[in-house]
Parts: C-alpha cells; structure tokens; sequence
DNA sequence: TATTGTTATACTCTATAACTATA
DNA sequence: TATAGTTATAGAGTATAACAATA
C-alpha cells in the first residue's frame, strides 16, 4: 500500500462504505442547508419552528420544544427571538391559563414560504447529476433505510457545527405514540427541524 | 383543532425529499457511531487520528489537525490524551525541529483494528434490509453524490461533540516527559472502515 | 520574518436547577 | 402536589490570540 504523503489530501485508503457516505453527505447537506437558511436570517431549528407551527398551530411551548429537542427553558429566549422578529406570536390559552399557544403569524407565513423555496432549491442542488429515475431509486432506498432504523418522519436530531453565526441547535428526541393533526395548506418542501 | 394532542410525533406533512432523508440518516449514522466507538473508549475524532495515522505515518500535527479540521492549538490536548494512553506518539523530526511526526503505536494498532472492526458492523447495522445488490446500488449513487457535491473521500466535517467522558486533565505544567524514540513499521494496512 | 507547537484567555453555548403562577 | 413558563447560574467546549523555539 503506498503511503506516499505528499500533498493537503489525507492520504491512504479511505472508508468508502454506505455508512460513511451517508454521515458525509448527511453533514455536507446539512451544512449547506443552514448556509441557505442564513439568506432568511434563520437557523435550522428556527425553520424547523416554522414549519412546525405550520403543521399543527397552538400547541404549548414544552410540547414544542420537545419536537424541537431542547429544553423549555432554552425555548424560551428561542421563541423570544422569533416573536421579537413578528414572525411568531403567544396567545394565552384561556382554558388552562398556564399554557401558551403558538402561532405562525402572517409575516412568519410569508417567511415560511421562502423556506420552502430554499428548501427545493437544496434538494435539487444536492441531487444534482442524478437521472430523475435516479433520484427516485435514491430517495426510495434512503427512505426504507430511515424506516428501517426507525427514524421518525419530519424531525432529526441536528448536526451541530452549523455555526450560522446566530445560536440555536437540535438534538435529542423525544418520541411517543403517533397522532397528527392534520392542517391544511402545508406542501413542505424541505427543511427538517434542524437540518 | 384540538390544542392538547397526546401524541408526541410532529404533525402534518414532512419533508420526505432525499436532501433531508441523507441529512437525517447521516446525523444518525454518525451518532451510532459514535455510540459503538464507547466501547473504545474512543470519540470519532479520535477514531479518525488512529486511521489517518494508519494510512500516513509521521506527519506534523498541523497538517493532522487540518485534515481533522480542528485547530492546531486544539490538537495539542487532543493529541496529549491520546499519547497518555499509549495510543500514538510523538517523534522529533530531526531535520526540522519545530516539527512533531505523529505515529501510531502497537498498541494504537491493536484499538485500530478493533475500530475496523466495529466500522464493519457499523456498515451492515446501516444497511441491513437492503439486498447485496441494492446496497451497491446505493453506495454507487452516494458515491457520485459526494464527487459531485465536491467531497474528498477519507474525512467529513461532522466531527463535534461526543463527549469523551472521563478527562483527566487540569494539568498546568508542561508535559516535557521524555520522547521516546519510536520503533518504525507500523504495519497496518487499512480497511477503512472507520468512518 | 514565517512557521510549529504550545499555553492562556475569553467567549459561546448549553443544561440544571430554582422560582412564579396557575391548576 | 404537579405542570407551563421563566429566570439565573454554572459548566463544558471552543476559538482567538499571544508566546517561545526554530527555520
């Protein structure tokens, strides 16, 4: 085996495996993603806010946060932000007057619309050179691997590193029985939580 | 719409495109890694010294650091740790003396192998369902989509976090112990299995 | 003067744990 | 007593920059 050291590239024989194709790809998407994002002035778990709101309206803080995989108390200065930025608004639950809920409002809508452009545009930009048959085959072997290690459909544990200067991270996952709420008028394009 | 909804799965339609499929597969790929590489005692940077080390011996510690893409100044302890366990060591370079060859020790060849190993069950548990021909199918496709995304083979950024768990640091002085003068050949060829 | 290895400092980010107001 | 939201504090991890030795 040459071990020939020359040049900048880290040399020798590299894993080539689908697994770590996947990790690199993975972070490459993801990076690229945040990169976009930052055009918006937002970070990925902000999106991922967005979108979420779009799906189901009203929910409380801590179920959010839970989605989102940080802690209440971190969601807090989070929803500050993006209340601050009128993209987002608490309304008092006057059932249960502890609770908040959480509500797109129509400056966030517009600025969820953009997310979705953003969204498509990366999804070509990181399928690029494939076939449409390709892509197809593609996302239908990534899809059954996903279900495959039971990964839950819309939300990812982020990648950190995604330093879009603004702060803001994803992780951990709290997941329970399935039951949707199902809102009308949200085509998603892209864009996970935190991705 | 029912504010209090019990399930916990993010409702409403998700992005299912292969953008967010890879970035979600890629965050998980990477995490169980990460988790396999515990019973290592190793962190993925860590792991990816020992096989960097493996495929070229004796290169400087900045030239390492930028292939782990970390700071030189962070290197230096991320290199102590590795040294203290016996797992790489540090060698003078007689021609220029400002710099450090880094190599791999026996014993860093010993947990090297077991990293392949552990790399290799990674690569099945990733892409158990598919067939063997669906699994080169899918590594053919991730292939060109790293090439075309720009991607050189061998490490990816999303190196960060993962905790190494026990530290024992808060060493203020300078370490200047003795450098042993290291036996030459290490004789591991490399798999490359190691993320 | 430039570069390698190193140390020291400052800063960003985070979770944990109180605290309040409701229930 | 328990829970939603909030605030405050402390800790981990990081980059930045300064420094010494060598080229």
């Amino acid at each position: 085996m040459g071990t020939t050291n020359e040049g900048e590239r880290p040399p020798g024989p590299h894993p080539t495996g689908a697994a770590f194709l996947l990790a690199q790809l993975g972070a490459h998407a993801a990076k690229l993603f945040a990169e976009r994002l930052v055009e918006l002035d937002l970070t990925p778990p902000q999106g991922g806010l967005l979108r979420l709101l779009a799906g189901s309206p009203g929910r409380s803080q801590r179920e959010l946060a839970d989605d989102l995989g940080m802690p209440p108390s971190r969601f807090v200065a989070f929803a500050d932000e993006l209340e601050r930025r009128g993209l987002i608004e608490r309304r008092k639950n006057p059932v249960d007057r502890r609770l908040y809920a959480v509500h797109l409002t129509d400056e966030g809508g517009k600025v969820l619309a953009k997310l979705r452009k953003v969204g498509a545009e990366h999804e070509r930009r990181m399928t690029e050179g494939l076939s449409e048959e390709e892509r197809e085959q593609l996302t239908g072997l990534l899809r059954r691997l996903a279900d495959r290690q039971g990964l839950s459909p819309g939300v990812h544990p982020g990648f950190r590193s995604v330093r879009a200067e603004r702060s803001g991270r994803a992780e951990r996952s709290g997941r329970r029985a399935g039951h949707r709420e199902g809102v009308p008028g949200d085509g998603v394009g892209d864009g996970g939580s935190s991705m």
